[in-house]
DNA sequence: ATGTCAATTGACACAGTGTCAAGTGGCTTA
DNA sequence: TAAGCCACTTGACACTGTGTCAATTGACAT
């Protein structure tokens, strides 16, 4: 069996995150990511079906590596709203640097692959889970802010923290990720928070 | 002359400007481009020398058209820093809509393109001007949230207000453009008011 | 009538994705 | 040991979209 020698389809993954990375998620050429596997660019095609489907496919390897979900299942540990609510700017904002190419290659193809986008949806749907559990326990406080319905905050929330936001403040403005953390906990404790 | 008949270069960029609103900036080609103009595709190459260059005269275009710094402009007459800053986010968060299409395309060619990059954050520019503005009239009055400095407060600001926050909202969210607004003008005034 | 200029047509180069067919080399099973 | 299977290789090709080039047309000006 396959137990200690890697097998093709993991040595592809490994090599399109490792490429995706690198390469900041832009300009990655399925001959590239052949190249970097060791074999020929066809014999991807043996094992994906297409680009998207690597793209989604290496989505989920990582996932399945990092375990996104596991950093975010530990929050529920987190008492009050406030807490919970900077526990997941803090898990999430020190997460993106570690899949930032990934992530970008997946926003600029969920533009024009419908696929796509609903894979990104579905792994971005944990982090919404908890967001809006953070909006939830603040509200069943009653220390959410006048006005905002849960599913309102919820949306801001997820907008506030966006890879968008991330990628604008840090490789645009030039802030360190710490700054993006603590300054997003800021923005958003005043925003929430009665 | 040609004060009568729209010339053709005009015409193209008209033909551009219409189909990037159309499909919300997406798959337009140069040869669609020709066929709304009415002229044949290789024409289009006799007025700008790529598909790059286009998009960015056609960005140019739009500006003069639609004016965003005239209507930017008006602005000075806000009195205080929080008027300003609402004044602002009402004037811009009503011109995207009208942009979006063209914006869209832009922003999604300014990853692979650095004349696109380039030409992006000089017609970004007079907004960041405003935007800061409002933030230093809020630091004179006293009324800056303590800890913020001007520039971070800018760049935060910026990316408040950035189209893909905007998109994310009403496109992904479906908010109405006035909950965009609203919402907007209550986040950033408590974020940034002290 | 001659020249110029904008536009047309058709052909072609190039990159990147995806497909197909034929071949190779190693491993299993009879 | 032969037969068959399997993952992989090679080379060729189709398709799309951008950009280029050369030859041609038709209008308008001198």
């Amino acid at each position: 069996m396959s137990s200690e020698e890697i097998d093709t389809k993991t040595k592809i993954l490994e090599a399109s995150w490792r490429l995706l990375e690198a390469h900041q998620g832009q300009g990655v050429k399925m001959s590239d990511i052949a190249k970097e596997a060791g074999i020929s660019r066809q014999a991807v095609y043996l094992h994906f079906a297409s680009r998207i489907e690597l793209m989604i496919a290496t989505m989920n390897y990582v996932d399945e590596v990092k375990g996104l979900d596991a950093r975010l299942a530990q929050l529920n540990n987190a008492t009050s709203g406030t807490e919970l609510l900077n526990a997941c700017v803090e898990v999430w904002g020190n997460y993106i640097p570690e899949i930032y190419g990934l992530a970008k290659a997946m926003l600029m193809m969920r533009d024009t692959d419908e696929d796509m986008a609903a894979a990104w949806n579905s792994s971005m749907k944990c982090l919404r889970d908890v967001c809006q559990n953070a909006i939830e326990a603040l509200y069943k406080e009653g220390k959410l802010t006048e006005g905002w319905s849960i599913k309102e905050a919820t949306d801001m929330f997820m907008a506030t923290i966006s890879i968008s936001q991330w990628e604008q403040l840090t490789m645009e403005s030039g802030w360190s990720n710490e700054q993006y953390v603590d300054w997003t906990k800021f923005l958003l404790s005043r925003t929430f928070v009665r």
